[in-house]
DNA sequence: CCGACCCATCAACGTTTCTTGATTCGAGGA
DNA sequence: TCCTCGAATCAAGAAACGTTGATGGGTCGG
């Protein structure tokens, strides 16, 4: 939600922030591959509970995952949406398609 | 060169730890035009000479610029071997393609 | 040689982030 | 109802991060 209104160079920023992790990049790993609990992630991660609960959120809060209710677990899931994003931006400021217009130069 | 023996995943975090920071993404937003010297990125960013120098250093450590000496002009320039794997990570986690696999369900 | 210039590095400081353990909350089962 | 279980939240501490100002090291022009 907050994310909406950023410019789009903080938002890129928040969105690599959450990646930025090993244990989300993990996380972000075994998501890949469909639903997922926490006790599961926790099984496989080898994590505290409430660790894992902590990079969730972050998670959660960049819009990368989302969480489903389902009794007492919480099943999580990626979005795709997120990670799309990530490659148009990654396309984006690949040089090649307009390298050298926008020049600024102050040294010869 | 650390980064070459690392693990996968804490590869791809310290990738995405580097574009963490609103301004290492205006640089290489900036860069994404072509190269640039430290004194450009500068005055276009308005930042202090000193914090610049370390955001790129933050770039350099991990792969995303080079830089090359023009006498006492140092230029920067994009590296697009990382853009390309950061990508190249998006794609690979994007789900869908092996989705359901590797399931470890430890609820019903 | 001397000064100006570009850039990297350093120490110091405040801020943010991550981990840990304890507590709390909600949903089920006995 | 009471107890258990999955998960979120909180407080406290350690570690990493980013900014600032000062210093140092090359490189060029005078």
């Amino acid at each position: 939600m907050t994310t909406a209104t950023l410019p789009a160079t903080a938002r890129a920023a928040r969105w690599f922030h959450a990646l930025s992790d090993p244990t989300r990049v993990e996380i972000v790993r075994m998501l890949s591959h469909g639903e997922r609990c926490v006790c599961e992630l926790q099984n496989v991660l080898g994590a505290q509970q409430s660790r894992l609960s902590f990079h969730l959120r972050v998670l959660k809060e960049s819009g990368f995952v989302t969480d489903r209710k389902d009794g007492r677990w919480v099943h999580y899931s990626l979005n795709r949406d997120a990670l799309d994003e990530i490659a148009a931006f990654a396309a984006a400021v690949r040089p090649g398609k307009h390298a050298g217009s926008c020049a600024t130069a102050c040294c010869p």
